[in-house]
DNA sequence: GCCAACGTTGGC
DNA sequence: GCCAACGTTGGC
């Protein structure tokens, strides 16, 4: 089966790409997804070497900051299962779990694409992410658009992070 | 803080 | 099953 190809949003202040980077084998579980399309995703699309776009959303500087990759299969999120969480699901069950994740592993950091260099490509004019109003924290990205997004516009990082 | 978009909820 | 109200997202 082809690779498919996602981009994923992730606030910095929970998980940026350094915090991704800097995990236990670059890899971290992406739990707290409660949105059916998002956890379609998931759970029915995605296989593991899919290419991610690892996008820093609500923040400062909205923007791409990294290639990353699905790790494995969904697996229940046992968050649903927790009472102490935010992401407590009543109606989920051991047996009829509700909410599924992947886990995503980091690739490499890149400079920030932000929003405006987006924008100011024809060949990302479809790009989900930058929809009016797109507010899904997964998206699916064409095979094209993470071509052209990973191999003209991706510029590896500095080796030091500058602080704003 | 504003506001557009849109998913979810709940009364009927 | 409709649909208005509400809540959340997220860039600006």
């Amino acid at each position: 089966m082809a690779k498919n190809y996602w981009l994923m949003k992730s606030e910095p202040d929970e998980c940026s790409i350094d915090d991704l980077l800097a995990a236990p084998g670059r890899t971290v579980p992406w739990t707290g997804v409660r949105n059916y399309q998002a956890r379609n995703f998931m759970r029915d699309l995605m296989r593991p070497g899919d290419g991610v776009l690892f996008y820093h959303s609500s923040c400062a500087q909205p923007g791409i900051a990294g290639i990353a990759r699905v790790a494995g299969r969904a697996y229940p999120d046992a968050t649903q299962f927790d009472r102490g969480s935010g992401y407590f699901d009543a109606a989920a069950t051991a047996e009829k779990p509700r909410w599924f994740h992947v886990d995503v592993q980091a690739v490499r950091k890149i400079e920030l694409i932000d929003l405006a260099t987006l924008r100011a490509r024809s060949e990302l004019a479809d790009l989900a992410v930058l929809r009016r109003g797109n507010r899904l924290s997964i998206t699916p990205v064409t095979a094209a658009q993470w071509k052209f997004i990973t191999t003209v516009l991706a510029r590896p990082a500095p080796a030091t992070e500058r602080r704003a």
